[in-house]
DNA sequence: CCTACCGATCGGTAGG
DNA sequence: CCTACCGATCGGTAGG
């Protein structure tokens, strides 16, 4: 009684979730009303502050889970002894556009919104986004030890991010070319492209530059 | 005497958009209100209405004007002789992040808030966007025309905005690393690894895939 | 005294 | 170019 009584609490928590994860990814969180979200979850929204205490309360857990199942994949990846470390990259970026294919509105939320919460629970999140460019800093580390060494790697890894989570923008999931789809694109691109880059010689400003 | 007001009128409505570009990047379109923008400018709201007819007109010109400017960009390169069609891409990359360095809150404003506009004003963004897309996907396609043929250099564009539109996320323009030092990556990265895609077997679903 | 919720409305502030 | 306001709606909370 009292345990059915907790689950369909946390039940109920989590759809709220989810549909306030939809409306912020469509409207934007300072689009989307307490109300907005209420009434897409079929409650009142006097209701809705039994579940979560604020607003930025519903922003912070949307984010934190999903950014915490992004540093965990990371951590999964990093500490699979039947994962060689070469090919680590690889795993990470396919793996990451399959679990980006399943969590779109939550993803979408993380990179537009979290700007609006507070100093405390921003940086609790920005402080996971920093495990999850860390590990894929480390795994561009592993092909190319040189760019590590000039300090680029960190970089490359958000020049990567890009391509992944621009496709929010303007990918459709039901198309021809969805998240899944795209992932052997992404992956031919970009170890490929790794292969040429060139170090700069930057913050060497005596150096005189050659044409 | 007359003309002089015209002109006062004209450079008061470029400082109100410089100053609305820079709050709406900042705090969001929805975040930054229409007082905070007037004060930001040294006047009243009320004469903020007096250059904006209302908070969207803002947001269309700010989008607008700094979209327009690339579209220009991408034909000034097209119709430009003395580049060779197989350096157009290599142009075009460095010139727009010369421009990207330029017009940081712009360029923010465009790709995070044209969302909140009505639908006739979004659209004719859309469509100046996609002038620019195709510049890029032509220029991709002179590269790899197999690529073109299956219908990809769309895509494969968007993954290169993805890597440009994704910097002003993470980069800090004051660092070592800015829009102008970091075009010689992006260029190295791309053209490297547009060679490494291979053609996926898509839209063939008779055609069994072999491992 | 608890939980899970409701209709109604609070003090403040938005765009105009 | 300003003061003084409006209709509406915001995030959040009251009593029951």
């Amino acid at each position: 009684m009292a345990r059915k009584k907790t689950q369909s609490f946390d039940d109920q928590k989590e759809v709220i979730l989810q549909g306030a994860a939809e409306l912020f990814a469509r409207r934007g969180y300072l689009g989307a009303s307490m109300n907005d979200v209420a009434q897409a979850c079929g409650l009142s929204k006097a209701s809705l502050y039994h579940y979560y205490r604020d607003k930025d309360d519903l922003l912070a857990n949307i984010a934190e889970a999903h950014v915490a199942r992004l540093a965990e994949l990371v951590k999964s990846v990093q500490g699979d002894a039947s994962i060689a470390p070469a090919d680590r990259l690889d795993v990470l970026i396919t793996r990451f556009l399959t679990e980006y294919a399943d969590a779109q509105n939550s993803h979408r939320v993380l990179t537009e919104d979290v700007k609006f919460l507070p100093p405390v629970a921003r940086e609790r999140i920005l402080q996971l986004e920093r495990v999850v460019v860390n590990g894929f800093a480390h795994a561009i580390g592993v092909q190319r030890p040189d760019l590590a060494e000039a300090g680029l790697h960190k970089a490359v890894a958000m020049l990567l991010f890009g391509m992944l989570n621009w496709m929010f923008t303007w990918m459709r999931p039901d198309g021809a070319l969805n998240y899944v789809t795209i992932a052997p694109l992404v992956r031919d691109l970009f170890f490929r492209g790794l292969g040429g880059i060139q170090i700069p010689s930057l913050a060497k400003p005596p150096v005189p530059r050659e044409r």
